[in-house]
DNA sequence: TTGAATTTTGATAGCGCTATCACTACGCTC
DNA sequence: GAGCGTAGTGATAGCGCTATCAAAATTCAA
């Protein structure tokens, strides 16, 4: 804080420490090329012979280079970090979501940053959102953030890109990632009738997600087109959580006829429905089949391991940055914007859950 | 590819883009000292006066200025890229484990990258040692990996610095984050013990691990301080996966004489015990009780909830990424290597899964 | 008060990479 | 052969920050 003149430094000799790693320009001496060269071949730029190109690769795989992501945000100016924001440390596909995003993420050069949003008001989300968007270049939201219109317009409004995963249905302000909830639950609400059940319960899931509903709609599309009509009572709701699960089997079992097969809307409930057959003495599957949704690691902590509907949810997160990239560079190059609706396959995973109705 | 020289390029105004987010210089021109001085406010370092880092904060806050993350680590040279390797992608753990560890590499501005090596040869563990070790400036080691001298001795082979987590011994060879494994199964058994319970099971876990025989050590040692022989019969071998503890709790639970409680080594065989007794028309904890390690999401999908012991695998993960950045930044000095070995407090999480023993 | 030591601050250069502009070589058409 | 357009390559500057050295200001002791 001086306002007097300060002389000029000697220019002399740096002793600034240079870093171990290989970088560009050793790489480019190494290829008798310019670094500028070494970096198209890196990034897939067009407009480099074949020959330079393989001579580079070469050179690149001689020397281990690995180029400096640090570096590469910083001069290409593009978005370094993004953010996943979730709600619940427990939710049983963290990990495999993580795991798909740090490698989508590494892939590109580029930071995966994790927030947490969770009982927040109004006013508290739109301040987060406003925050996030000036720290970050693009948000990655799975449900239930990506239901959530405030959160969604928040962040729209900001200008940021946001692209949504798991989010049941497409919306029309964002980018997602998804798999076709309603006909999963339809096949696997078919797989049940097809062991013979008619006698189906299901277990809804939370409200406040999309994908609730359209399973539930699976559901009643494949029972309606099996002239099987759904009673009322063998539908409760639950919240995507064992505790629900547990409360909605107990409904469901003390029943004077109950059903010969459970459908819960994720495999957490299914979990519980399986244990409060087993203490009521019930055989599963033989006096009751027990089906789940997503194939977390609960379908298979469970005796029996559970069919389920199996969401790729790591390829999911790895498409979800991709999809999140090329937005933001849409954005940088003043490019207009483009919601995409990525539909990605499930598998109706078969284990040992199910089996055809008992006599009873 | 050109031999010609080339002109000089006219010195033109760079055509470059700026970014849009606020910088140093324009928090250091709106509070009228340089940028060096935001940096060292913002960073914490010492020699700026009080009131100069006060004025300093107020501008930060008023531009809501958030450092570039690239920018800073490609400046400081730190250690920019870090390796989390793991093996199994279904370990109950890592999303915990992942959250964490995302947590500690941004707020150090470090890349976090994931690898996986499971099933692997000699040779190839040690050609992955090698190549990872000219890609990444550090790497965080999870069990079982950390337990395989193979591994350990490659990774320190390659000059690479390293962090056991969760490691149940210390290595003296690595540094590492872990909890007394030992002191938490025997605070577990003597729980039981204040219970009443004398018939206590132990299923072990899996033995390449060395938490397992510390845990395994810590129940013979509660034991004999209550005086109680601990029959061999009793104690059976699992591998820390549930099917593993079906297989042992069966064993247990058909015996004439069963025992009152089972501790397993870890939340899924202890789910996998429960699973066990309610098939057997056993009521959880009235005719036996139950107990787990590790307090993962398992542990509260199962119904009871399991009285277990709580691993703080997200605060162990932050911890580790300190610990490697510490020792990057050693290494990078030419200081000479220090091994760490930081232990954590565990907590005996008390839930429903445990009563007094029944008349029986 | 003076001189020395220490604290505080600022200027410079560069961390590794890439956007951008300029140049060269080659191919095609007239 | 001359001129034009395009492919391929290289040189320059700078992305935002900080390590390092130098200069200025302050404090302390004689």
């Amino acid at each position: 804080m001086q306002n007097a003149p300060r002389k000029a430094r000697n220019s002399a000799t740096s002793t600034r420490r240079k870093s171990a790693a290989v970088t560009i320009h050793e790489v480019a001496q190494r290829a008798g090329v310019s670094p500028m060269t070494v970096s198209r071949v890196v990034n897939g730029n067009a407009n480099v012979r074949a020959a330079t190109r393989e001579l580079v690769m070469r050179t690149v795989r001689e020397l281990n280079y690995t180029p400096n992501a640090a570096a590469r945000s910083l001069a290409a100016a593009s978005g370094t970090r993004i953010a996943l924001i979730y709600t619940n440390p427990s939710s049983a596909y963290l990990s495999e979501l993580l795991v798909g995003a740090l490698d989508g993420a590494s892939k590109a050069a580029t930071q995966l940053v994790l927030d947490t949003w969770d009982h927040m008001t109004r006013a508290t989300e739109r301040a987060a959102a406003r925050k996030i968007a000036q720290s970050v270049a693009g948000v990655i939201l799975p449900p239930p953030l990506c239901e959530s219109k405030a959160v969604c317009s928040e962040l729209v409004a900001a200008g940021i890109p946001v692209v949504a995963i798991a989010s049941g249905r497409f919306q029309p302000d964002i980018s997602g990632v998804r798999i076709d909830d309603f006909r999963a639950a339809q096949e696997m609400t078919e797989h049940l009738i097809s062991f013979g059940h008619s006698r189906i319960a299901f277990i809804k899931g939370h409200p406040n997600q999309t994908a609730s509903a359209l399973r539930y709609e699976g559901f009643q599309a494949a029972m309606a087109a099996a002239g099987i009509p759904v009673d009322p009572t063998m539908v409760q709701q639950g919240f995507f959580t064992y505790r629900s699960g547990l409360e909605a089997a107990e409904k469901l079992l003390a029943r004077k006829k109950p059903p010969t097969a459970i459908f819960a809307s994720n495999d957490d409930m299914a979990a519980a429905a399986v244990s409060v057959a087993h203490r009521r003495g019930m055989d599963v599957p033989r006096d009751i089949s027990v089906v789940g949704f997503d194939d977390t690691p609960t379908a298979t902590t469970v005796w029996p391991e559970l069919t389920t509907i199996r969401q790729p949810i790591a390829a999911m997160a790895a498409s979800s940055i991709d999809l999140l990239l090329r937005s933001i560079r849409r954005r940088k190059d003043g490019e207009a914007r483009v919601v995409v609706d990525h539909v990605v396959a499930h598998v109706l995973v078969k284990r040992d859950s199910v089996a055809a109705p008992g006599p009873g």
